[in-house]
DNA sequence: CGTTTTCTTGAGGACGTTCAACCTATGTGG
DNA sequence: CCACATAGGTTGAACGTCCTCAAGAAAACG
């Protein structure tokens, strides 16, 4: 997706407020610190929100009280499209981060840059579907960090996690010890380093992909 | 969705050809055979498709040969929802079937109708994710045949089930064996009984939904 | 009626979960 | 500055669920 290029090329204001996407008018950016609720389950949906830096994590608790996660979301990434009039999911600020929204109409999706985000939010659900479908939990995990450090701009190979075990762990529909486990065991493969709990370097990406993709 | 009482309710045509569905114009009836393709892996996205009777698989192969059945679609119902410009999916009739296609353009999703069955399909996979991420097998089972149940028109808690063991497999991230078992201990449950391998009928909705919700 | 496909059932094993202990990092207050 | 508390992460052992493999039963088909 290179919203995120577009995005950050849009005219500057006067200090960073209100500009326009796309033909939309965006919000200010707001800024969330650190475990911060963005949204809540049951509230109003139809505003769609742009990721300006930090990471955000948007879940969904089911009836029985468990919790899916259903993505991260980095800078220049969108998020908040949901089906109804009232969110099903709930979104917090995983570290400080800042947002932008802007209402989604429905005349809005005739706009070709606001469709291609909804087909690219719909392309990821088909990801993640096909992972929970079809993987084990070494697979899972490698496609999950593949798919982190390719998002995380140009660091290289090196990608930090900022989200905890326990997140990715209802991301993928594993537990955290599973989770742990997984990316110990791709570390004595030699794929990945692990730089302290939150931090890795991708050391096959080929192979990676091979066992993930 | 209520797409299913509007569609059948198009002014009539000279003996059912080219009609219009909300504004879009439809193409005739396609009839496919039992286990006929309907588009295949690699195709050119862009037409939807609506299914006027009979029954559609859309599946998705993984580049490791693994299966993924991403729906059954039925009488009324919309499938052939992709994000590129090439279908990363095929579809298979079940059953002797008929379809009806229109060619999406980007401002048609300008149009309420089709906004709505776009975001039909996607609370349908956010369904199938939650399902994928959080539950087991039997659970599985029992959200997957109240979920046929409820869209097979108003037969009542009785279904049939066009599908094979392994299509639901495929569908629930499980083995034919353990679908088959699953449905067998539903049965030792009193939550369905079972009329042959291809007919259910419910015997306590509202057990089954409290299993897989 | 035999052939083929689909479904069921059993036994054994693998993978992931559960439970528990321990470790590490971070933050707080004395 | 250190003692302690807290949250997150790792590791081990035991268990359970689901998968694999295999055989047999039941439908579907020609």
């Amino acid at each position: 997706m290179f919203i995120h290029r577009e995005f950050h090329s849009s005219q500057a204001g006067a200090a960073g407020h209100p500009r326009f996407f796309e033909g939309i008018r965006l919000s200010a950016t707001a800024r969330h610190r650190e475990k911060e609720l963005i949204y809540a389950q049951g509230d109003e949906a139809g505003d769609i929100y742009i990721v300006e830096f930090g990471c955000v994590r948007v879940s969904r608790i089911t009836l029985e009280g468990r919790r899916l996660v259903t993505g991260f979301y980095f800078a220049g990434e969108v998020f908040g499209f949901e089906t109804g009039t009232e969110r099903q999911c709930y979104a917090e600020a995983l570290e400080y981060s800042g947002t932008r929204t802007f209402h989604l109409e429905g005349r809005d999706l005739a706009n070709p840059r606001i469709a291609e985000m909804l087909f690219d939010h719909l392309e990821s659900i088909h990801q993640h579907l096909l992972i929970l479908g079809t993987q084990n939990a070494i697979e899972r995990v490698a496609a999950f960090l593949v798919g982190i450090a390719d998002r995380r701009g140009v660091d290289g190979p090196r990608a930090r996690l900022p989200m905890s075990r326990c997140d990715i762990a209802d991301h993928l529909g594993l537990t955290l010890e599973t989770v742990s486990r997984a990316m110990h065991r791709l570390q004595a493969l030699k794929l990945i380093r692990l730089v302290g709990a939150r931090e890795i370097v991708l050391l096959d990406r080929d192979a990676l992909i091979d066992l993930g993709a």
